[in-house]
DNA sequence: GTGAAAGCGCTAACAC
DNA sequence: GTGTTAGCGCTTTCAC
């Protein structure tokens, strides 16, 4: 299965034609110290006369590859383009790029194959692997982490004040009347109590502020298919409650906007009137859009995004103790909650 | 399963520990000829033991990564979900894995970097690359363009059938009595008449359309902001116009849903009703949402990604002839076009 | 069927 | 300040 490439021009092609050493071009490259300004021009040019581009694998194999590997769960969640945004603007003007893995399916493997000598660090949102097999992996490769409440010794973490975040939802819907309010998240896989997982901690809240309301039976759970697919099933399951609820606190703005689909079908079908009200979380784009105008927690997808490369290019300087940045959030209330 | 703190186990690791030499490790990690079953097993279980995983670097230094690189000119486009996951079933099954590149500038520069060695093959969607650069591209690696309706030879192309797609939405406005039909598209660098692209071909099909209708003088293209923001604007530049239109064919559903943003944005603040009818082209997942509700052209973009993912492969299989698929495209009337 | 050995393109010590 | 050299981990003839 060996494949052709035309053959490229080398380190040593460039070497050969400016008349100088390899190493000499390598520390061009790389602004190393030691070259004089006559000969840092003259391989410049060379290297720009001959299109020569440094090969990834070599240098990866050597040193490293410039390259941040951003592991990403479903491509399709909205909140990840926020991430990614900030991944990007953070290692602007840097030697390093930013290239997205998608998990085809257990994050163990993916991320063992960002790890495979691929990228010189890793960012991931993974809540489903282990903290002490991250903390090996760290020992390997930079690690930072989106989105988990754990605070290792081996890696970054980066996120949202999920606490507060979840709170002002409740604390909006109660303040708006509502008491049967209900809550849409993920499958429990990725809510296991204690899992320190974004969902894990704003169903706890969700469950303690209806506690504190004394609603707490009025708690309701529902959760999306565990295939991965929409939740509109699952918000068309709480509809046909006999309550239902009055409001659905979604666990992010894809399945909130899932509810209202499931919302407007029962409007549509049953001629019932919209009293639902819907919420949701990360206050992705749509969330803004006038037909869907969802009120939606902000917690700064795209600092979260830039944040996390910041500090893995800080881990590439020499960082080695660990960082863990919270990022505040804030209730933008829109009209999908409106009386 | 385990991995090892430290220095990762290398394959002369694996070699020692089973007694064997790199070479024999070698060949069975590939699955090469010449290979003793009892030495495979033995093998096997060593690499199992040790938790060894080879290095990608090493590999693609010499052979291959293993990994097909499919650039993505924007992050936040929602037809690119669907290329994604038509590319990653593609390659389920195989040794090959996607990484996503997200284009940071300039596409020229993702595609070389990617280029650099670090992937087997290229999966792209570049209209502003230049033929001629692409196919000396090509030479380098095996490369698959999406959305070019060029012919070239060193490539192979994926593309929807655009004239069939874009003809349909018109031929449905103009079915329902519209005739101020207006054209939402991208910004003029990316529909150069003749330049092959998706936009182009849709804008010159909307404009032999209104022609051949006798509408030449209802002809108004609005495009989106170049700065690559929304087409929320552009859209309420045509509503505010003496005569705004009547209908918004806009060339893919991100640019319609801001369309429906303007509208109802209009209808809102201008009392007016909500009489502008709306269609977009790639039928996302959005478009089937009973708020959105979009009247779209299907050019299964799951279908085209895997298409590209699967030609890819063809090519590192040896083949060199190129190849030119076209997804056929199906129209999805839905509420967004409703009389 | 199996192993020794020669690199792939680059970086980093260490000479000069 | 510049060049020489020894690998990084792997694949791949080519002997045995």
């Amino acid at each position: 299965m060996s494949i052709r490439k035309g053959r490229s021009v080398t380190i040593s092609d460039v070497a050969e034609a400016a008349g100088v050493s390899r190493a000499a071009v390598s520390k061009v490259l790389r602004n190393a110290y030691g070259v004089s300004p006559g000969m840092r021009q003259r391989v410049e040019s060379t290297i720009e006369q001959l299109g020569y581009r440094p090969s990834v694998a070599a240098r990866a194999l050597r040193g490293s590859s410039y390259r941040l590997g951003l592991e990403i769960p479903y491509t399709g969640a909205r909140f990840m383009t926020q991430i990614v945004e900030g991944a990007k603007r953070a290692v602007a003007g840097t030697p390093y790029q930013i290239i997205l893995a998608p998990a085809d399916g257990p994050e163990y493997d993916t991320l063992e194959s960002l790890a495979d000598g691929l990228v010189d660090g890793i960012i991931a949102i993974s809540p489903l692997v282990d903290q002490g097999w991250l903390e090996d992996l760290a020992r390997r490769v930079p690690v930072v982490m989106l989105g988990r409440h754990d605070t290792p010794a081996g890696y970054d973490t980066v996120t949202g004040d999920d606490h507060a975040g979840a709170r002002a939802v409740m604390e909006h819907l109660l303040s708006l009347g509502h008491r049967r309010i209900a809550h849409l998240t993920e499958p429990e896989n990725v809510t296991a109590p204690g899992s320190g997982t974004p969902h894990s901690v704003r169903l706890e809240v969700y469950r303690a502020c209806m506690a504190e309301a004394g609603l707490a039976d009025q708690i309701r759970v529902a959760r999306r298919d565990v295939s991965g697919g929409d939740a509109v099933a699952a918000a068309a399951a709480l509809l046909a409650l006999p309550e239902p609820p009055t409001a659905i606190f979604a666990g992010h703005d894809d399945m909130a906007v899932d509810a209202l689909a499931a919302v407007a079908r029962a409007v549509a079908v049953a001629g019932r009137d919209k009293t639902v009200a819907v919420a949701g979380y990360d206050n992705t784009d749509l969330a803004a859009h006038p037909l869907i105008d969802l009120t939606s927690v902000d917690q700064q997808g795209v600092e979260m995004g830039a944040q996390a490369a910041t500090m893995l290019l800080e881990r590439l300087q020499g960082r080695s103790e660990p960082r863990h940045y919270v990022a505040a959030t804030q209730l933008r209330i829109r009209s999908s909650t409106a009386l």
